[in-house]
DNA sequence: CGACCATTTGATATGGATCAAGCGATGTGG
DNA sequence: CCACATCGCTTGATCCATATCAAATGGTCG
């Protein structure tokens, strides 16, 4: 009756199984008011787990360098990747005591991480901190909301929304580096690692984009890119 | 060289035009720190709007009866329906100060209208109704989430899915009353209202449901549902 | 009753999935 | 330093789930 999709060929992907979780030491005689200066900084290598779905949540997460992706597995091995996190990016921020997603390094990364219970209970003695709360949660909200409408459009335009996310969160100019492969991408835009590659061979034809290496993108023409973003 | 689905053929479905704005009388002398006490409340008739995307968002809004779609519409014409507010439901809260949705009464609606800026005032000062603002823009990002796993879903998979959220979401026990068309859930789902409509049949002649009516449904195997749910 | 609108049902088309093979880069052991 | 496995990616051929096009049915309201 239900056709088994098993989207998922190639899922040696999670080779490392649990790691032992250490204990940020947080910097306590730094007085402040700043998320961010209340963590440790984690090194994980490439493809580890950083914590899983129904894990409960006591830490959040700041990308320092590196990527991470989020993600959930329904039963039958679809994935569906919710987001990618570079450098600058905070996630793992969760208001229930469970992460609902599951997050890994794509690539070694180095990870802030910080203690939720001590953000939580700053932000109920200090109203800045509880909007910035706040207003984490709402940009990953809209992120969210974005993501709904890439993934009602078709082919060209998932992958051409894509290119101008990751190009707009880049540094530099044109030029954009990927560090997640086409089957991170795929699962990100709800497509197959195929149609990922033919949609982007399509895109160099029409002289929109440049793929000098698979993992590295050129952005030849923007405008043709925004119209197919709808 | 990209089709154009246009998903609405009848888009006869934005009869009303902007309405004039009322602002809402708060309770000033109900000292209360409770956000529900704080507005106003308001009849909304069948398929008017509520606010548009890019308004500023001066209000938030809770339904006391009828239903509310958010959506927005793409440049070619196709419109992703967010989400369905239910009665009891909070919407339109943003921490930006533009809505990114437009919102809408499907049917007879009575909304409380509520002040924004009165309960973000009242947040700096009160840490819980900080904490509930935080918990409310936490609990739309979940919502936004599980609709993601939808949408990468079967048609089957999707409209089951559908179908198990509002019974869950309505008052009675297997009875679900619909208050939106099929172009609604069409929309909310990624679909078209065709193969909404045969999935609901299908549904039926494998004895899951029935459709007494075509805005009423009867849940006749949860477990098959739930297995369809993936 | 008749017009209108929402819904269902049928026939056909098509975008993207699936199945399969080839290809280049990277690494490994002999 | 070279066979040769492995892995990620691309390309080709075919299939299928859902969209599209079209018509029939049914409910609602004047």
């Amino acid at each position: 009756m239900l056709t088994q999709p098993m989207t998922n060929r190639s899922s040696s992907r999670q080779p490392a199984g649990r790691f032992t979780r250490p204990v940020p030491s947080v910097n306590r005689h730094t007085a402040s008011n700043s998320i961010e200066l209340m963590g440790a900084p984690m090194p994980f290598t490439r493809n580890t787990e950083i914590y899983g779905e129904n894990e409960p949540s006591e830490y959040l997460y700041k990308v320092i360098s590196g990527t991470v992706r989020t993600y959930k597995v329904l039963n039958d091995g679809r994935r569906q990747i919710g987001a990618f996190y570079l450098p600058g990016d905070i996630f793992g921020l969760e208001v229930g005591d469970a992460h609902t997603f599951s997050a890994e390094a794509i690539i070694d990364s180095k990870i802030l991480v910080i203690k939720r219970s001590s953000v939580v209970s700053l932000a109920a003695r200090e109203s800045d901190v509880a909007r910035q709360l706040w207003r984490m949660t709402a940009s990953e909200l809209q992120r969210v909301q974005d993501h709904i409408m890439l993934l009602i459009k078709t082919a060209q335009e998932r992958v051409a929304g894509f290119l101008l996310e990751m190009a707009a969160r880049a540094p530099a100019g044109n030029e954009i580096d990927l560090p997640m492969s086409r089957q991170d991408i795929a699962d990100y835009l709800g497509l197959t690692i195929e149609t990922v590659s033919r949609t982007l061979t399509q895109l160099e034809h029409s002289a929109a984009i440049a793929v000098p290496t698979s993992r590295r993108i050129v952005l030849r023409n923007r405008g043709a890119l925004s119209r197919l973003n709808a």
